[in-house]
DNA sequence: ACGCCCGATGCCGTACGGGTATCGTCGCCG
DNA sequence: CGGCGACGATACCCGTACGGCATCGGGCGT
């Protein structure tokens, strides 16, 4: 059980399926496959359930899903806390699991290109936290998406995205340029977890007081899945591109949602004021 | 950064000493060495301070050990907890990095033959928990040494070994057949960490009253490495060997160390009546 | 100054991780 | 009801990298 493992498995445990797994991890099924029955013999225990039409999660995957999830934190911060005692100079970002994804790895580059010798990391956080660990002192900068509660936090707006539902494909309502939100009265919305910024949750919930009882979603790729393959109806950005079987719809009556870059307000580091130059710059040019 | 390489660091870490540390592990010095190596240029920063006398941890280092220590405490839970949603029939054992360690796998083996299908693991705690995670539920039995707080907790007595004071080869007290707590009242003794069990320490340090200022020890390693490098002095049962220029003298107002098998006492598992059983008939048999 | 101890380095064999090709199986649809 | 497609498992191949053996280099002690 090492840790390139366990991020196979929570790879394989989001997705629920093998391919797209591999494919978010860089490599193909095969080796993918095999990884997690060494993972499973290794526990002793069957950690999921294979069907052809799908994988679910058994009740000893679905305690490694989360016990795995916290060791990957851990890790993360280790890294971050070791760096800092060897005083070397390091800047995290972090990302939003979303458009911002991509975003994030083209503006380290970037950054990495006009700051040579600084170490640069990318940190990739869920809807759990939509500061995606700035205030616990994780990332220094956060590329995520406004709103959310910022309070000793200051943002900075790249863009605006207008926000859509994402449906199947063979939904009725699938081939329509635009939505409003009665048109979705009696479908099933995702939940977002436990604990998360009421902010946050306010503004992504905002429909869900019309429809109940959808999967908890952490993850634009858990949104999706749930959409797919429980029926329930999904938000997300029209920035970004969809898999096959899926349309997003414009929704009207839902404000947009701003792609922002976010750092602690007592942080008046030169590297931060640097990385959002360099932001602003970028998406200046590509609009 | 591996949970394997990090075990590596850890060893390293604690032995101050790249040849004792490939001992523990199992393995020879150069791959110990090389996988330090590529820990360091991975996390970009410098561990340990190499010099032909010995090895010391740099800040970071000493960041790093305990992120790891905890990294892969948390990845044994891991195990444990997995086991349990699984419905596994597993037995954990914990032991003292102490004597127990020894008796710990030769019960272990014991156990397993006596009970063959189920999964008996061994995990390995420091002086921080003397009931080596009784408490919080990470093993099942223990065997360790008493005293220590031992409410809710039942304890069997196994065998009781003296105390002696652990001094250098060349110190001019070592070759006294006994000594007495006055013969030591200008040395410097080792320090427990913060935050232990009062029983415990109050049973260890008891003659820290006359000494003071000595290094804080986890485990029984790090107890022997500061008699040898700080000149102080430590204690130990009486029961097993030491490295090479140490020597052990009987202490003779110290009460004896009794070796323990604990379990908590709500836990009637007839698995642990078995493992008291065999605990206890092998050590009649060994004495 | 010589020898010893300890960590580093070079070299080699093996074993494990990852890729490509293919199979077995289940569901879907004509 | 039979063919097709999707998905995970299996077989086989290759490269890397991990561990062992032999040796080197540099301080420290005598």
């Amino acid at each position: 059980m090492d840790l390139r493992t366990l991020r196979y498995f929570v790879a394989v445990a989001e997705e629920l399926h093998f391919g797209r797994a591999a494919v978010r991890l860089h490599m193909t099924q095969p080796p993918l496959s095999r990884a997690i029955k060494q993972l499973e013999t290794d526990l002793g225990a069957v950690l999921l359930h294979r069907s052809p039409t799908g994988v679910s999660l058994t009740p000893a995957g679905a305690a490694l899903y989360d016990e795995a999830r916290t060791l990957l934190e851990q890790a993360d911060q280790a890294r971050t806390r070791v760096a800092a005692a060897a005083g070397t100079a390091t800047m995290t970002i972090g990302t939003l699991a979303d458009s911002a994804e991509q975003a994030g790895t083209q503006l380290a580059a970037a950054f990495r290109q006009r700051h040579p010798g600084l170490h640069v990391r990318i940190r990739e956080a869920d809807f759990t936290d939509p500061t995606t660990g700035l205030r616990s002192g994780l990332v220094d900068v956060a590329l995520t998406r406004a709103p959310f509660d910022e309070t000793g936090i200051t943002t900075h707006v790249l863009r605006a995205d207008p926000v859509g539902v994402v449906l199947r494909a063979d939904d009725p309502l699938a081939d329509r340029n635009h939505l409003h939100l009665n048109d979705l009265a009696d479908r099933r919305w995702f939940q977002l977890p436990e604990g998360i910024d009421p902010v946050w949750r306010a503004f992504w919930s905002h429909p869900a007081g019309l429809g109940q009882d959808g999967p908890v979603v952490r993850t634009v790729h858990e949104c999706l899945q749930a959409v797919l393959w429980n029926g329930t109806v999904g938000l997300t950005t029209l920035a970004h591109a969809l898999p096959e079987g899926l349309v997003a719809v414009p929704l009207l009556d839902m404000p947009p949602s701003r792609l922002v870059v976010a750092w602690n307000s007592t942080d008046s580091s030169p590297l931060i004021r640097s990385f959002r130059q360099i932001a602003a710059a970028v998406y200046r040019r590509a609009s």
